[in-house]
DNA sequence: GATTCTCCTTGAACCGTTTTAACTAGTTAG
DNA sequence: CTAACTAGTTAAAACGGTTCAAGGAGAATC
């Protein structure tokens, strides 16, 4: 492993003529900074990035902590996120908490300690006083998908409870006049904004027209889970024309129990998913879904938090 | 931002007892270290990775290269490895290189810099020279479902050429006489294994019984590239009733553009996908597909990274 | 020919840890 | 009473870079 040191002795210069070569190439002769150059090819010297950074008290390195990066919504972020990093030459570290607070804060633990710039989360519950305890720490934090409330950061989010209800008057408007809720955990934020989204809305639904909500919550909200739970309780008779799903996954796992169980959708039922991830798109029947750009919701909030660390003093959050 | 010297002289000792403290505690006398931990608590002090990785020449990062997280056979093997990463006390910087050599040697650039201490990876094309002469500054590798090909590493991999040949050998048997086969560039290592396995399984059937095969190269193996170009291409009419695809996602993409032409799957034709990812599962009609288990894939090639990087004189490729 | 100005280059300090040798103050043994 | 040991603590030297004040060598000016 080279240093700049051998790097210096190599070419007979000193090793801060070396780091120049490196970091300021336009102080130095040509034919210095030439020859010095070459030797770094040579050696196939790379500066150190933690010397770098010690030194520098940065590093171009941000964090992003997600609930389950293996949901298509979550890996759009991802992908954005990533793209985004790397396009202003910053680098990503993955978290995935699998929904666990305790994994969640473990991981924000860690991402202090590699003194990440900045940290993209999309927290799992209320976890205002981890993420609090972390922006003391001066990590720049930017939340996804998820309002800042109450926080100093910036947030890219899309309006939950407006998604919930235009999931709702889809239905409604289509006839349906017994829907299921087919959701998560309350305490998921986004869960519990789409489900309050559909029941203002369904307040505003003249009485006559209203349709009744079932409600049915799910521990996991991926396929497998939302297959079996479908599976187990679907046989006390169907009651209901239509379903809004808390995510597209449910929306597939229910859309599997119920062929198997020889009830068509769209035809006997109708499912409305939310995310509109690309294998709803590619499903043999597209699935009806409130879209969420999560690609470019990654993409933004790595940009924000770029941004924020490049600037700190010009930054407003956003 | 607390410095260990900060903690010192508030605790009123030598820095180096404060790091005994972090590190050693056995060998500090209890009342010290009592004290020395509340005022890191009090403090919020936590240790600064760049310092402690420059001094310790080794920093508990792994990188992870895949070409496409957005495809769930790779999300699923990144969720393997960060799980096994998290088990080790180790976080994964993630680099998503859309299948171009050009970003993956710029990723391998920077995690050399990172001086990360080993990286996984899944290489787009045969870019053995840029992984030497990274494993030539010390980096470990490990490559991910793909053979390790003469070079000094661990290697996760399913044997490419014999799931080709299930395929094929599984229309066969259900009596196809005329088969497409769906596939990526072969220079993508993987395509060519599944190809010649199926080539190879080709020869072995009697020739009164050898199915004909139409080959149809796709550019990206993405289910929208696939639904687009089965959209071009389908006019000419079918003159095959079994696809074998290089990949779930082709699958999807072309079973959507089937259907929408009113070519019914499987009554029409037979489709059988590559990776049987979670959602070809959870499509209406279960996808027949060629299983490859991502996330242990994943977990395995992390741990073996892990365990080579704590244990480098006792560890064998395997 | 001395002085000032430029342009490059150098040496040294510093970033925040870990680690090791040296030190101090009690204890125990001789 | 001194020597040897033990346990706990400290001071200082790395680790590999960046940065900045200061130095040196020519060229330009007077």
């Amino acid at each position: 492993m080279a240093s700049i040191r051998d790097v210096a002795k190599e070419a007979g210069v000193s090793l801060g003529t070396v780091s120049n070569a490196i970091n300021r190439p336009e102080v130095l002769a040509p034919r210095t900074l030439r020859k010095v150059q070459k030797i770094i090819d040579e050696m196939g010297f790379v500066p150190n990035a933690s010397a770098r950074n010690l030194r520098a008290g940065r590093n171009r390195v941000i964090g992003l902590v997600v609930p389950d990066i293996s949901n298509p919504f979550f890996t759009d972020i991802a992908k954005g996120v990533n793209d985004a990093a790397f396009a202003g030459k910053y680098i990503v570290i993955l978290c995935n908490t699998d929904e666990s607070t305790e994994k969640e804060s473990q991981y924000l633990d860690v991402l202090s300690g590699q003194k990440v710039e900045g940290i993209l989360i999309t927290p799992t519950r209320d976890t205002n006083r981890a993420l609090m305890s972390v922006a003391e720490k001066g990590i720049r934090l930017a939340l996804v998908d998820r309002p800042a409330l109450g926080l100093q950061a910036c947030s890219v989010a899309v309006n939950d409870s407006y998604g919930g209800s235009l999931a709702l008057l889809h239905l409604q408007e289509l006839g349906h006049r017994s829907i299921l809720l087919l959701t998560g955990r309350e305490d998921i934020p986004q869960v519990a904004d789409r489900n309050s989204g559909i029941r203002e809305a369904l307040k505003k639904i003249p009485t006559i027209d209203r349709p009744q909500i079932t409600e049915l919550r799910l521990d996991s909200m991926s396929a497998i889970n939302a297959y079996k739970v479908i599976k187990e309780k679907i046989d006390f008779g169907i009651d209901f024309t239509g379903i809004i799903c808390g995510n597209d996954l449910i929306a597939l796992g229910a859309i599997r129990a119920f062929r198997e169980n020889n009830i068509s959708v769209p035809e006997d039922i109708s499912v409305v998913g939310y995310d509109d991830i690309d294998f709803a798109q590619s499903a043999s029947v597209p699935l009806t879904s409130i879209s969420q750009p999560a690609y470019e919701l990654g993409y933004a909030a790595a940009e924000l938090i770029i941004s924020e660390c490049e600037n700190p003093e010009r930054h407003v959050h956003q």
